[in-house]
DNA sequence: GTCTATAACGAGATAGAC
DNA sequence: GTCTATCTCGTTATAGAC
């Protein structure tokens, strides 16, 4: 903040400060790959650094904030791919653009299986993710807003059923989440949501193993159908079927 | 195994070891809802129960043997909800016996959050289940599966979109699961299976927390829509759109 | 001010001798 | 089966180096 002459000083203690806590995390990392969330140990952490635990306080002030900072990590690092994944299909029809970032949560959840079952996985006990992972953990959601809203910008479509029982729930969706969207759309992108992580978990945690094999063209046709389920045409309009 | 004359004291004796063995489980249950699977240990089972570590060993030769029982009772408890379900909808059309096998499956999941992560939540780390967890895990599978082909009793259905890419995986996915099945059927159950189970993961680990407020309509609206997505119409047949 | 190290607490797991 | 000595853990207090 304060632009003094100690201001190589100050950033080289802010460097050896970041690089510190990106050590620190590359560990916690390790050893959740090794044990799991529920068996992370600061004293572990801090053993495979050479440090004392009680140094690791200067940089998290508890083992569930270290926890917390890996969860946002992992958010961070799904969202990142995946909107590099858009980005290269700009341009594409909505559908594609679908699919592509699908295809992308998929991949990072293949390469990244341990941080995934962090995030998607079971809760860790005794821990409770607090509010501030939350706008890392929407990034995945409202990029698919994204798509079905740039797929809707014109008025007329609806085709998506909606019984009465659910309307006041759509319009309260819609409201929080895409206000410009008609709310049986926003239901049904919560719905796809959740279902394209079912896919992708499913596949991870070894739920298909000897059911499918050829998993990729699977998963592709499956969230092609996801995209149709939304209102998504290849075409480029949202006016239903 | 033999009638002889010892029965009335064998018989106690058997009685007695299913007892301790039930309550072996009962009380590795509630380790698993207080500190996850990760964290199951013989020896404070052992201690729950006033016994001692090595008694154990008489009835599960390992920790690993005890997670693989955990988890079969899981899934059998699971599957004869869902089963039980099913048979109270019998006479109903295939939708609603669809949606009813979901709802019952949504409902053992809350009533059993833990058993829950442990058969559908994040594999527990140096764990790999052995096969004989197949049978039990397959339970709703088959139910699902036997909505679909009452439904599909006749010929002349399809309407189910299939790219070429797929067609292969499609027929050995029915060679596998049901042969009486048409290729994209199949294919199409293990998508909607995958799908029921996201919906059921992301409201019992809160991803639907801030999101999703009236979830009981919202899971049944998703899951009628599942049904579409196998092919079941509401009055009974699979004739497609 | 910023960091690391020593030491300690209370609680719990673990291994082995008996 | 029991007991004990030795580990682990998260966390804090304190003292000293930069």
């Amino acid at each position: 903040m304060s632009p003094a002459q100690g201001s190589t000083a100050q950033g080289a203690r802010a460097r050896a400060r970041i690089e510190v806590t990106a050590a620190i995390k590359d560990a916690a990392r390790r050893q959740l790959a090794a044990d799991g969330a529920a068996k992370l140990s600061l004293r572990a952490v801090a053993r495979e650094l050479g440090m004392v635990s009680s140094a690791l306080y200067r940089y998290f002030p508890s083992r569930d904030d270290l926890l917390t900072a890996l969860i946002i990590d992992a958010y961070n690092s799904l969202g990142e791919s995946a909107e590099a994944a858009h980005a290269k299909a700009e341009g594409a029809g909505p559908v594609r653009r679908w699919t592509t970032v699908c295809e992308a949560v998929r991949t990072w959840a293949l390469a990244h299986p341990h941080e995934y079952a962090l995030i998607y996985g079971s809760p860790v006990p005794g821990y409770s993710a607090p509010d501030t992972t939350v706008p890392a953990a929407a990034r995945v959601g409202l990029l698919l807003i994204g798509i079905v809203r740039d797929a809707h910008h014109g008025p007329g479509l609806g085709e998506l059923p909606l019984p009465a029982e659910l309307r006041p729930e759509a319009e309260r969706l819609a409201a929080d989440l895409a206000p410009d969207l008609p709310p049986e759309t926003a239901m049904a992108l919560v719905t796809a949501w959740a279902q394209l992580f079912g896919l992708v978990g499913f596949e991870l945690f070894g739920q298909f193993n000897r059911v499918v094999e050829d998993r990729e063209p699977f998963f592709r046709h499956a969230v092609t159908r996801l995209a149709q389920g939304v209102g998504l045409t290849e075409d480029g309009g949202g006016s239903g079927s």
